[in-house]
RNA sequence: GGCCCUAUCGUCUAACGGUUUAGGACGGUACCCUCUCAAGGUACAAAUAGGGGUUCGAUUCCCCUUAGGGCUACCA
């Protein structure tokens, strides 16, 4: 049996942080088993699917490289992929149980509903729905039909019935369907309800296994039960666990970032965020940094976890700095460019790249690159009082400064190596540690306690540049 | 409330009854390198939630408690 897998968001919002993973593990679980990566959009709730919301999905998963094979976007046999466009498809089959007697007519209202469902609780009762339109007649039903009432289809669920889900990551689960009672399957605007179209279109488009979040265990009974009416086979389940934030609970706004999609535009890089959340969740022996091919290679159900996962930022942050530091320099380059053009109005391509080479080992992110080059390109740079103090206005500092400044006037090979020469030079005919001659230098070039080596930044900075900062402190 | 899931350092995880003084990584601390800051290297601190069983032996299996999470919608 061929495996084909889907990743089934609902466009009701971007793609998050937890949806990005569940896709990431179904794709891994694609490639490895040379299936088929199915993307299904499940935008059946009409009040809250919008365009842009799937335009954000497709977005995310591009970004991370996450292509499928069958989809909207794509080709496949098993189309469409959108569901409301499913519509005559799931009708079939609501009409199917109908005529088994395997579902019914419900014209109870959601107040009546709500009121129903106080009232259980104030009883302490399970809150179920009671059944009362099971006896409904077809008479009754039509005249009420004919009037305009509107109406649901609810499943009959099967009473004391034990229910196993088999499931890849947790082992197997029982449920009892005395405690599940006869859920809506389709709502009164036409649509199919969550657990109804998920059921129909993963039969009818031949899904292997179903991997997704675990907050979709309990609703699998109901699934289940579903595929039992129709006479289906039953795919294999794998639930992962979720993403929490840092208090433990389930992601929102409140933990920062929670859409894929802003990591890439606050400077993070696709394969560091595809390496990170691949080990929410998941784990290799003790192996840490994974590339695309690698992942899919040792990507396995078996190394599910079980628990729910934190999302942290730190280890983010560290993965991002070391795909930063094998990543080609042109590339990060090209990611710094459009920022430093930006900030800085500069033009001078190969000023910049010569910079940005000198900050490849200090960036976190991509955008880190703007305030820590900022003495690069601007002449009326920021200095820091205490660097200022400390290293500037001390007495030898104008006679250090100026020794610099003549010494590095009369180089010909503005270069590295000639460079550090003078300053090797200056401080041993000082008798002075090199410290003390390249502490000024950088306070008067940077205007900072801390800088790349000294020598990359007087020569990328230039002679002149150089000579005119140095000069700055040789009058005063 | 009912049902279900989960529980190893602060965090992500390794261990799939014994080879364990519970390993690695992030973060933290210290040191090394060094012109500073990073990067890099080395070292240290840091965990099996609690209580019962089963077993010659439990992180590993079972039960209870506790704590988190999920479902209980005409949301997915």
């Amino acid at each position: 049996m061929s495996v084909r897998v889907r990743f089934a968001p609902s466009p009701t919002g971007y793609l998050h942080i937890g949806g990005a993973r569940t896709a990431l593990f179904n794709w891994l679980f694609a490639r490895k088993h040379k299936g088929t990566f199915i993307l299904r959009v499940e935008d059946t709730d009409r009040t809250r699917s919008t365009q842009e919301a799937l335009d954000a999905i497709y977005h995310g998963m591009e970004w991370l490289g996450l292509d499928w094979d069958e989809g909207p976007k794509a080709d496949g046999n098993y189309g469409p992929y959108l569901q409301t466009e499913r519509l005559d498809i799931y009708k079939k089959h609501i009409d199917l149980l109908l005529q088994e007697g395997k579902a019914y007519y419900c014209v109870c209202t959601p107040e009546e509903l709500a009121h129903k469902r106080k009232e259980a609780e104030k009883k302490k009762e399970a809150p179920k729905y009671d059944q009362s339109c099971r006896t409904l007649s077809p008479d009754e039903f039509e005249k009420m039909k004919a009037e305009g009432k509107p109406y649901v289809v609810r499943f009959k669920m099967p009473q004391g019935r034990k229910i196993v889900v088999a499931d890849m990551v947790r082992g197997d689960v029982e449920f009892n369907t005395d405690l599940l009672d006869d859920f809506v399957i389709m709502k009164s605007d036409g649509f199919p309800t969550y657990n109804f179209a998920a059921v129909v279109d993963d039969h009818l488009m031949e899904i292997s296994h179903i991997i997704r979040g675990d907050d979709h265990l309990s609703n699998t009974p109901r699934q289940i039960v579903l595929y039992e009416a129709f006479g289906w086979d039953l795919p294999k389940f794998a639930h992962i666990p979720m993403i929490l934030g840092k208090d433990k609970a389930r992601m929102s706004k409140r933990h920062g970032a929670t859409s894929v999609i802003v990591y890439r535009d606050m400077g993070y890089l696709p394969e560091a965020m595809l390496n990170y959340i691949a080990r929410l969740g998941w784990g290799h022996k003790d192996d840490e940094i994974f590339s695309r091919d690698e992942l899919i290679e040792k990507f396995s159900l078996d190394g599910v976890t079980k628990s729910p996962a934190v999302f942290d930022m730190d280890k983010l942050n560290w993965l991002n700095g070391q795909y930063i530091r094998t990543a080609l320099p042109e590339r990060i380059f090209d990611l710094c460019e459009p920022l430093l053009i930006e900030a800085y109005k500069t033009k001078d391509l190969e000023y910049m790249k010569r910079v940005v080479g000198l900050f490849l080992d200090r960036l976190v992110v991509i955008p880190d690159i703007v305030p820590l080059t900022e003495y690069f390109f601007k002449e009326d740079f920021p200095v820091d009082p205490k660097v200022e103090e400390k290293y500037l206005k001390t007495e030898q500092a104008p006679r250090i400064l100026s020794a610099l400044k003549d010494r590095l006037s009369k180089l010909d090979n503005f270069t590295k190596d000639e460079i550090e020469k003078v300053f090797k030079g200056l401080a041993e005919e000082m008798g002075v540690k090199l410290g003390v001659v390249i502490h000024p230098c950088r306070a008067a070039l940077t205007g900072r306690k801390e800088s790349p080596g000294m020598y990359d930044v007087v020569e990328v900075l230039g002679k002149e540049r150089v000579i005119d900062r140095l000069a700055r402190y040789v009058k005063a």
